[in-house]
DNA sequence: AATATTAATCGTAATATTGCAATTAAACAA
DNA sequence: TTGTTTAATTGCAATATTACGATTAATATT
């Protein structure tokens, strides 16, 4: 039904599609590490649903975490990253050079 | 909760984060413009289906349709294309010049 | 061993999304 | 006017997402 790239872009988009996810990504990017806890701090959700959330990103590949005592370090995976920016990339420039038609 | 940009952000992904949205902006491209009907027949949903998609697409601004008869004639708003690229590129490339750190 | 700390998982309610058949609306054609 | 064509809207069922309390798991501390 979809293209295998078609499908690839809709499941990184879908991703970023939720503010909170957003929100983790740039606190993980600003402090280059960050606790699950901190983050429901910070965030200003409970602590399952930033596990959720930090789930899926790490389903994706685009973090990795790694358990250090009672806690676990997340951070982003920069190589994950670099492939998912071309994919998207991609996608969002085929507009040039076209223009607007109507 | 979640700043402006953040909510802005995730917005725009998350009209992306569906394959059939993916294939009927693909679509406008590959082609400059498109009918309703055509896409339906292209992509394989129904044509109501497709119609409530071009409409979420529309509602963000990233396309624009002008009545010709009986047919609408959908188009990308480069414009407003190029002001969401903007903000994607920016969030997609804050990794820059960072690195994994576990 | 017993307790404390932190994250993951489970269960579940509330909400949102997706897809389509049926219908309606709008413009054209005869 | 009457039918034809095409897109939008409505209504609804199926599915997915989101959020969180309660619990479990894993490690550290005493």
């Amino acid at each position: 039904m979809y293209t295998d790239r078609q499908k690839e872009i809709a499941l990184f988009a879908k991703v970023f599609g939720h503010p909170a996810r957003v929100a983790i990504l740039q606190q993980l990017f600003e402090i280059d590490a960050c606790y699950c806890g901190d983050l429901s701090e910070e965030i200003g959700l409970a602590q399952p649903t930033i596990s959720q959330h930090l789930k899926e990103l790490k389903t994706l590949g685009l973090i990795k975490g790694t358990v250090e005592g009672t806690k676990v370090c997340y951070c982003i995976d920069s190589e994950n990253w670099a492939k998912m920016k071309k994919v998207m990339h991609q996608f969002l420039n085929q507009d040039i050079p076209k223009a607007d038609c109507c």
